[in-house]
Order: C-alpha cells, then sequence, then structure tokens
DNA sequence: TTGAAAGCGCTAACAA
DNA sequence: TTGTTAGCGCTTTCAA
C-alpha cells in the first residue's frame, strides 16, 4: 500500500483534484461544492486514511505549520515545562514544535536559527544568549513573528514575557534581613542576561538601602555539577559570616544544597536559603525551601498566545508587547527567624 | 533583502543551476567541477548567507533530515534529558528533531504518527503507550526506521532499549529485606506497559520467593499532583503495617514522599523507601533515598545509534536489536538497616 | 563541465 | 462546480 497523492483520490473518485483540494482544506463550501460530494470524499479519505504531504503543502503555502522553540537546554525543568505547555497549545492550532538546545552559545544559537530559518518555520519563540540581536532583527524584518522570554535583548524590539526579577529578589532579600538575617550571599550562575542582572540588581538595591554588605558568587557552569558544587563548598567555606543565601536559580540552588547537605550545614540555623524558581527539590529538602516562584502556566500561556496572534495577525508588525509577570514567594522553614 | 534561491545564485554568479546544487550537496569533485568555481560559489553562498529550502530539498529527495521523538511527557525530568541527548548526538548528523508528548494516550498517539507521517520524518524514535501496534507496525511496512524506548511492544518487530526492570525491581526488593524489612508496598502508576509489569513481577517474585505478602498501589495519574499525593496517603494510613516501600518512577516517589512528610514519616525508622530512576529530589531528600538509577546516558546514546544506523542502512529490514541495559542500585540512607 | 528539463505533491488562479 | 495549469525550490537525468 503506497502512499496516496490527491491525485490518486481524485483519480478514484473520478473527480478533480481542485475539488479534493478544496474540501481538505475546507473550503468546499466556499466554492460551492455539493455536500454530497463533500461526504463522499470525506469518508473516502477516512477510509484511506489519507494524509496530504505536509513538505508539498508548505512548498507550495510557504508555510509550514511549525514553531521554532529555543530554549537554553531542552532538560532543564523549567523549560520542559514550559515547552510541554506550549506544544499543547500550538498543538491545538495546528502548529507543531521544532525544538533546539542553545547552551547559552552565541555561536550555535547563530547556526540553530539558521536551520529553523531553512526549515521555514513560522514563528520563533526564544530565550536568547546575549550577541543575537543582529540575527533575530533580520528575522524579525523578514517578517517572521519571534517571542522572547525568560530574558529579553534590549536592542530587540518585539514581543516578549519575563517575570519581575528586579522586584522579586529584592523582596525576597528584604524578606531575610526582615527575619533577622545580615549577612546574605547571592549564588547564581554567571551570566550577562537581562533575568540574572535584574535578580542581581534587586537583591543588590536591598542590602544598599538597609546598609549591608553583598556577596556574591557567580558560576560558570559545567556539565560536571560536582565541579559546581564544589565551587559552592569553596566560597561558603571561605565565608563563614555568611547566615543566609539567595540562589538565581534552580539548578544554582540544588547546587548549593548539596554543597550545604555534604559541609553538614543546618537550614536555617547555619544557613538560610531561598532559591528562584520553585522545583520539588525545594518542597522536599530536609528544611523545606522557600522560593520565588514563576507563573510557569501563565508564563507559557502568554508566550503561545503573543506568538499565535502574530501568526494570525499577517500584517506584521503591531505594537510590541512587553509582559512582566509577577512571581510569587512561597515561604517555607528554611528561611525562618534568625535564631539567636 | 528577499530570499534567494539557487537560480539567483547561479545567475549572479553567471553559471548553471546544476553546477550550484552539485557543489552545495559536496558532490563538486564527483562531477568534476573546477575546485576554483567551487571555491568562488562557496565563497559566495557564504557572503550572502545562503541557505537552501529544506522543504523543497525534502520534496524533491523524500528526505526531511528530521527524526520525531515521541514521548510520554516532554517535561517529564527523564525523557527531557533523554530529549536532550538525543538532539545532540542527532544535531551532529545534521538531524532535528520534532517532539510531541503523548500523555500515554492510545488515541492521541495514533493521531500524532499521523502527524509525524505527513511530514515525512525519516524516522521515529516512540516510547509508545499501549494499543499503538497496528500503527507502529504499518510504518515499519512502508520502510520506516522506529526505535522504541522505556518500553517496547511484543508485537512490534523492531529496535528498542530497555532497561533490566524485572531484575532491577527484584534486586532492590531483595536488598529491602536484607536489610530487614518484611512489609514492603510497591507505589507505583497504573500501566499495562511492559516496564511497569516488569518492575511488579520483579518485586512480586522476590517476596514469594522469601515468603512475605505484597502490598500494591497503582495510583491513576493525574495532572493534579494533589490528588495522587492524597491516595497515597490514603493508602500509607490503611496499611499501618508497611515498613517499607519500592515507588516504580520518579513521580510517584515524588508522590511518596510528599505524603510521608505531609503524615510526618521518619526515613527509614517508620518507613524505609527505595524508588526506580535517580534524580535530585532523593539525594536532596531529607534522609537521602536509595535510588534504581538508570543509566540515561547509554540509553540516549542507544536509541540514536540503533536509529542512525537504520537511517543509513537505507536496505531497511536488518536484524532486530533489542538492548537491555542494566541498572544500578545508588545505596543511601533510606534504606538503611532495619532498627528495632 | 554545463544547461535544459522533468517532477516531487500541493494550491489556487483561471477558464469552462 | 469542475478541469487545466502554473508554479513553490530543489535534485538529478540526459544530452551537449
Amino acid at each position: 500500500m503506497k502512499k496516496l497523492r490527491i491525485k490518486d483520490i481524485a483519480k478514484d473518485l473520478s473527480i478533480s483534484k481542485t475539488a479534493v483540494s478544496f474540501i481538505l482544506n475546507g473550503r468546499a463550501q466556499e466554492k460551492r461544492i455539493s455536500g454530497e460530494l463533500v461526504e463522499r470524499v470525506e469518508k473516502y479519505i477516512q477510509e484511506v486514511g489519507f494524509r496530504p504531504s505536509a513538505i508539498a503543502r508548505g512548498l507550495r503555502t510557504g508555510k509550514s505549520n511549525i514553531i521554532g522553540l529555543m530554549v537554553e537546554s531542552i532538560s532543564d525543568p523549567f523549560f520542559a515545562t514550559i515547552a510541554r505547555l506550549i506544544e499543547n497549545e500550538a498543538y491545538k492550532e495546528g502548529y507543531r514544535i521544532i525544538y533546539c538546545s542553545t547552551d547559552n552559545d552565541t555561536e550555535k544559537t547563530k547556526e540553530l536559527i539558521n536551520v529553523l530559518r531553512e526549515r521555514n518555520v513560522d514563528g520563533y519563540i526564544i530565550s536568547p544568549p546575549p550577541g543575537v540581536e543582529k540575527e533575530i532583527n533580520e528575522l524579525i524584518k523578514a517578517g517572521m513573528p519571534v517571542v522572547m522570554f525568560d530574558r529579553y535583548l534590549a536592542k530587540v524590539k518585539t514581543d516578549y514575557v519575563v517575570i519581575d526579577n528586579e522586584f522579586s529578589a529584592e523582596n525576597a532579600t528584604r524578606y531575610l534581613l526582615k527575619q533577622g538575617y545580615r549577612n546574605i550571599g547571592f549564588i547564581t550562575f554567571s551570566s550577562s542576561l537581562t533575568q540574572m542582572k535584574g535578580r542581581m540588581k534587586g537583591y543588590r538595591t536591598a542590602l544598599r538601602e538597609e546598609g549591608w554588605k553583598p556577596y556574591v558568587l557567580e558560576i560558570d557552569f559545567t556539565p560536571d555539577e560536582k565541579v559546581m558544587v564544589q565551587t559552592v563548598k569553596d566560597f561558603l567555606v571561605a565565608n563563614p559570616k555568611l547566615d543566609a543565601v539567595l540562589f538565581g536559580a534552580v539548578q544554582a540552588g540544588a547546587c548549593g544544597l548539596k554543597a550545604m547537605t555534604q559541609l553538614k550545614m543546618k537550614v536555617p540555623q547555619d544557613l538560610a536559603v531561598i532559591s528562584f524558581d520553585d522545583h520539588d527539590i525545594f518542597e522536599l529538602f530536609a528544611t523545606p525551601v522557600t522560593a520565588i516562584a514563576q507563573p510557569i502556566e501563565k508564563i507559557a500561556h502568554k508566550v503561545i498566545s503573543l506568538l499565535l496572534d502574530r501568526l494570525d495577525a499577517e500584517n506584521g508588525a503591531g505594537v510590541v508587547k512587553e509582559i512582566v509577570l509577577k512571581t510569587r514567594l512561597k515561604v517555607r522553614a528554611s528561611s525562618g527567624v534568625k535564631a539567636e
């Protein structure tokens, strides 16, 4: 049973290719094709399980019905969850997803943009590394819908969805201060990205305004987690005065908790903890960890809605929408009042 | 700057379309095109950033260079990690990935297979739900390379990569028995899939041979985790004799640990724990949890290698490779010797 | 080495 | 309502 084409269907049913095509595309009524014929064709198509070639259609129409999703790493739980939610909503609208992991690598991302481009994807959802402004702007200039999330690029004028990083970090830091902690560290991955800069800024602001000194550790990301855990351990040992720490991301938090466990530090007695991103590890840690929870569902929903809007719009351009969502501080035992 | 076509390149360089095409496909030497010309064309292509349309090429050649990846849910950390590793290796070989989450839903999966089929994907990596034997067999009959993983379908004769579920579960159960536990429960998601059946069987075998009674809870999966946690709580409360429990999957383990935390049960004093799949939550739990770790890298590597082999082979058929990998019991404090 | 031309399967303008 | 036809951009055969 070889693959059928529209032509075959038409021949089998002794009707025209055009009619089949119109019926397939739901334009039967518009083209005034008899309901009787429509039914006959649909029944036949059903029977033989005919599926028109998306490739051929794509070549002809210039639409691929594919959305390119570029994230730092699809295995990151935050991005994996977003990917899942986006997939669901996109699917309902007839779009499929091709994903790429950028590793936050500028050159790799440029290449990946080209890869998606040659596949004629209809729209892009990008959590961009720094340095790809030019490439994304070219995409936009070529009329492609692009939505950024998690971070944005100041020099790229297109929709984005982010959280209020600065406020969230400041708020969490102030919370620690209110609980009685004074020497509060900030541990995060080194990054020039907007979201990390915002978190860092909020942390520094809170401390500065209250007159306390910042202690910052920027971890270089490596695939070998042990190395990163060791970095955190060294930092904690080198700064025994610390009584609290804010982690800038879930992986930083995971490394930190492992480091603290290995150092046999008690939470919150030896060190209070708050981390960005909520995750099972924080809920289940020996002392449940206070987390700055991102509204993941809302982020995913906004992202795909914005993209679908642009996809529908046709007319390109339109107002640029910059969405900033609020986080929620989920207070748990790790940030309890300082005992002394 | 509109999109270039091969034709434009040829015109700009005053040479033939054919030459450009051959050079693009690395067949210049074979076609005895002068090195000088090749260089000139490559330089120009570089300069203007020309990328041939993958769609047009796909239509012409029948190859899409896309691999379809179908997993239960891309947000599941196990599948997300696999997806990432597969992406990397596939990318090196020039393949891109379209993913779909099946939700383990038979009808949805059938539809998704068709979706991938109409996109002309070159190969399939599937972690199949039950009931899609017919559809997958059709794929295979049509000459499509298919590799299954995590579980397999007995009635589908194609490559697969799984772990030794039965042995792993039996081994873990025996370990608990050796540590002095006697009333050992098994908590898992309800499933007729091979991997879960294997785990169940191994668990039962160990208990039967040692003369102890099984206690099984099969959780119905729901997106609302609270419901599942409650189910586990009810089960634990209803079976106060339990002194140990084996979780059949990481999510079951997560639900279980949450339930136990809420019930203020101490591990391992009130209940010893071992879970399938290793994960940060197990490492970081108040009492670190013994885990049956799957060799994720090896699984991903095997899966994509098998698929690439088949993709290269052309000749279809070939011997069916059924790979069974070993797991590793990572012993932690949650399965310490029973105190009494 | 090069050029012409067919055709992958589909859509859609146009004519009937 | 229906049929014809011209491409979409690329690969590849064949002849020059």
